[in-house]
DNA sequence: GGGGCTGTGAAGATCCTGTGACGCGGCGCG
DNA sequence: CGCGCCGCGTCACAGGATCTTCACAGCCCC
């Protein structure tokens, strides 16, 4: 047990192992995507118990490991429900490709869940239709203008131009592209013309760039020209 | 063989047994729901061959039954995309049963789209008819483009080329393929002619498509000075 | 004050989409 | 058996949208 959550661990799964049968309803607040379970450990009831739970959760993966079966057993299980059926003692590496392999096709099928919308200071994120809006008015971003709004816009620490550039484009950035910088403009650019109170996207002189909005409070107001101790330093400080 | 071929027989399975490598077109041409191979067979190409099966075909099961495996290799298979690893020799109707559990999840998909008509803006669909209409005529579909609409008109929101691809013709998208635009024209077309003043298919540029029914505000009104050959072009220009 | 680093604008290259035409293969018909 | 029709997929082209690149100006920190 403490080796499989080690390597689920280090495959970045999101787990917790538990040493006694769950009942179905806290199973079911649980939201998970697979579970693992030992008909043993369930006790007499474990068909009955299995047949609930594929029933109730099929959305879930289910995954029975348990001492070694007859064929007759491991076939009834896989007709109730059970998407793959281990015997112990097994690989844990071979258990976690099988819970993956069963998510896999499970997911496959409730395709139509999208990340919903979120909104950001004025703006919101609509990743259903790759765009984002102020008001119901569209930003009219390319698709890439939105692939790196969307990236910052979840991100909530500096990103580095070589980070941004790998998880919008793809591949490696080389040594001296500006790409980055010149879709931080004009993302600024649409994001001004369409929200002009807020600002998104700060620049960190020589790391990169952090999106956070932030309502503009000087609009400006008399706001001189050196307003020495004034806000309008303490936030380029913060910067 | 033999044996496991009554037993599918038995349990109402439609099926074919092969004795040699298949390769991939033949594969794709036979629309399967699952494929049992042995790696064996195959040959040393197995695990390329494995990976282009299901990247090509990810809404078929891929089960692989071969000789004895060490961990490695079964953990590998699944992380290529197969959906259950079994060693010979194995019980068939285990190997069914493993096989019908791959498949649930994908079939559940398919059946609900018995479901009855539907109206969206001035078409309404019939599924049962394989067809759509406006007002009582028929837009003289084919096949395609009929699954075409269908797929659309179910999905409010953007639908990717590769998506549509995947879900109409049931098969990965090769790069570069423009079918999924050629039929969005065919179907555009149909629709322009049945019912002019709306559109329905809107073309998210570097992205996909997105159905939605609306209105052609356009013909009408204000609008310029020029517009003297009508709203026909001015639909044509603005899709 | 100077050496990077970043913002900006524009031009050229590249990519994407709409469109018409064509070839292939299956099917019904004479 | 030949023939034409039809559905389907591919191709090439054109126009337009998007992306990349580049030079220059402005800015920041040392």
């Amino acid at each position: 047990m403490q080796v499989l959550s080690n390597r689920l661990s280090a495959r970045g799964w999101e787990h917790r192992a538990l040493s006694s049968p769950v009942r179905l309803d806290v199973l079911l607040a649980m939201r998970l995507n697979a579970v693992v379970l030992d008909v043993e450990v369930i006790g007499p009831e474990a068909w009955d118990y299995l047949e609930r739970v594929c029933s109730r959760l099929p959305g879930m993966a289910v995954i029975v490991c348990s001492a070694p079966a007859s064929v007759s057993q491991r076939v009834r299980g896989l007709r109730l429900g059970v998407d793959a059926w281990m015997s112990k003692p097994c690989h844990p590496e071979e258990l976690i490709a099988v819970c993956e392999a069963a998510m896999r096709r499970h997911r496959r099928q409730e395709m139509p869940e999208v990340a919903s919308a979120s909104s950001v200071g004025e703006i919101s994120i609509r990743p259903d239709l790759y765009q984002a809006y102020v008001r119901d008015v569209s930003l009219d971003l390319t698709p890439r203008e939105f692939e790196l709004l969307q990236l910052l816009a979840r991100s909530d620490r500096v990103l580095r131009r070589e980070e941004i550039y790998e998880r919008v484009w793809g591949y490696a950035m080389v040594h001296g592209d500006r790409s980055v910088d010149v879709f931080v403009r004009k993302l600024r650019q649409k994001l001004r013309a369409a929200s002009p109170e807020w600002r998104y996207i700060h620049t960190h002189f020589g790391v990169g760039y952090r999106f956070a909005p932030e309502p503009t409070g000087s609009d400006d107001a008399g706001l001189g020209v050196l307003d020495v101790d004034g806000a309008e330093l303490h936030v380029a400080l913060a910067d």
